[in-house]
DNA sequence: CTATGTGAATCGCTTCACAGCA
DNA sequence: TGCTGTGAAGCGATTCACATAG
């Protein structure tokens, strides 16, 4: 328990988020996770194929074109329906239309970055936001030096604005972009004014009220991912077993390991954690560690 | 010997990625995919305690902190071995230890970034990087305009260096920042030069040879699944189904529909690897995992 | 008595394979 | 004949619940 807060919802659930946040059962009808999740690849597959005014595509070449199989595609798009013609294939224009008001890109959905940093300006000027019915209502960010600039045609506005933006551009859609020790915080007052859909680019366990859904993107999390494989790949080739044999752990049952063996793994953190002091540890898990992103 | 480098062998395997690339039966002690992506998490919440010197932590405490329940994280370390203490709980070092090494953290991975524009400056700043074994080897984009300029202290360096790079820092892990029309060339001659995972942030569907792992993270998939979470709120609301009912089917056999009637959703990626796709791929990390982001 | 470690039940996604329609 | 749509089987991950160690 920890975690208390100025939550407009009743009990803060803590939840995390990577996925869907939780939620048993509110699919409207029952659209898999897994499948919304790839939704968006075929769309984009189908985008493609329709600029090259390709009319129709088979399961077995779109998938190709998203990077899955076909059988989970036609699987996946037997949920929305049967659009397709047997024999023949699905008409790219139908389709990007069916998906299209599946996701709910048929709206405009308004979005607030905050956090202008290298990654906030990054994702200021990415062009898929405007193109596929998100539109950024304002770029936030708390250095007051940076106010009135700016990025990506959009000025900067102060974070004291944040309530009134939400409020005025009925944003629903709040980007997290800032260093680890002030997301929280922002996302707090993301919830307050309103919006129930986070996007969390710093390295941190939000806590949000049910009804709030939050993904994360996390570099440091994807790179560890690959080096675990990486490392996996280097131990086949050699026969495997090439790690120094852990420390047997009835050897040391309680704190015992001599800081020095332990590889700088854990120590050299602390440079940039260090930062991130800037957010009081005072809550109990996450707060900093993983410097994230930096803002400007 | 470390790394090998398995080239770009026969085939070109499409593959994709999201999580693991595929590869059935290749754990090497079988730790299940999932758990491995969780992990990371499970580290950084770890490695806070440890900055606050707690020396012990149940696996409740720890659960709550990386946002997950504790019966999963039992499970999860259950894979690594039996590293708590009944009636105690983990103890914060040896557990830092062990994950680390299980991540293969206890070692450095060389990583070049490709396409240094907002985002891959954003990336170059990222503290995350060196805190935790992966040491930037350097930072590579085409504009030669741009080469020599320094970035997070490292000289931008040209495109044309790239394979030389790579063979000099014994470079594993490459990092895609380009704009999704240079994404799949960027890709292939890492992955001649003997790179072997790849992070993709360009909204596009890499085709990689076997033994190459491709992760991606595409910010436009993940907001496209936010919107349609927030459709389906706004749904709930008003007593659901407010959409527009969709076109009958069966009134538009054949491409019938008028570009007019559709949303702005095409118009901006046009890939590259559209024309290459081929082989199977798999399913992204563990929950939702995937999406985006674009360079400058 | 507490909190881990884990077999067993459950849930959800993927894959198979083929019936059915154009 | 060709390709979609889908029941059913197969698998992996999550959750349950409790035996077990300290």
């Amino acid at each position: 328990m920890q975690r208390g807060r100025p939550q407009p919802s009743s009990t803060s659930r803590s939840i995390v988020a990577s996925g869907r946040t939780h939620r048993p059962a509110a699919r409207s009808r029952g659209i898999p996770e897994a499948t919304v999740a790839r939704l968006p690849l075929y769309l984009r597959a189908l985008t493609a194929l329709s600029e090259r005014s390709v009319p129709t595509v088979s399961s077995e070449e779109l998938a190709s074109a998203a990077g899955v199989n076909s059988a989970k595609l036609r699987k996946d798009f037997s949920y929305l329906g049967s659009y397709g013609t047997r024999g023949v294939g699905y008409d790219v224009e139908y389709l990007v239309y069916q998906i299209s008001r599946e996701l709910g890109l048929t709206q405009d959905w308004s979005v607030v970055i905050v956090g202008i940093g290298n990654l906030g300006a990054a994702l200021a000027n990415y062009g898929g936001f405007a193109s596929r019915g998100f539109r950024v209502a304002a770029l936030i960010d708390a250095d007051s030096a940076q106010t009135g600039k700016l990025v990506a045609g959009l000025p900067i506005r102060h974070t004291d604005e944040l309530e009134s933006i939400i409020e005025e551009s009925q944003v629903s859609i709040g980007v997290i972009a800032t260093p680890a020790g002030a997301a929280q915080e922002v996302c707090d007052r993301l919830v307050a004014a309103g919006v129930t859909s986070i996007l969390n680019f710093a390295p941190t366990v939000l806590s949000v009220p049910d009804g709030v859904d939050v993904r994360k993107v996390d570099l440091s999390i994807e790179l560890q991912i690959l080096a675990f494989h990486e490392q996996r790949k280097a131990g086949e080739e050699l026969g495997e077993a090439i790690q120094p044999a852990a420390l047997p752990k009835t050897a040391l049952p309680k704190a015992a390991l001599p800081k020095a063996a332990l590889p700088k793994a854990a120590a050299a953190v602390q440079t940039t954690a260090v930062q991130t002091a800037a957010g009081r540890s005072e809550r109990p898990g996450p707060d900093g560690d993983v410097p994230v992103v930096m803002p400007a």
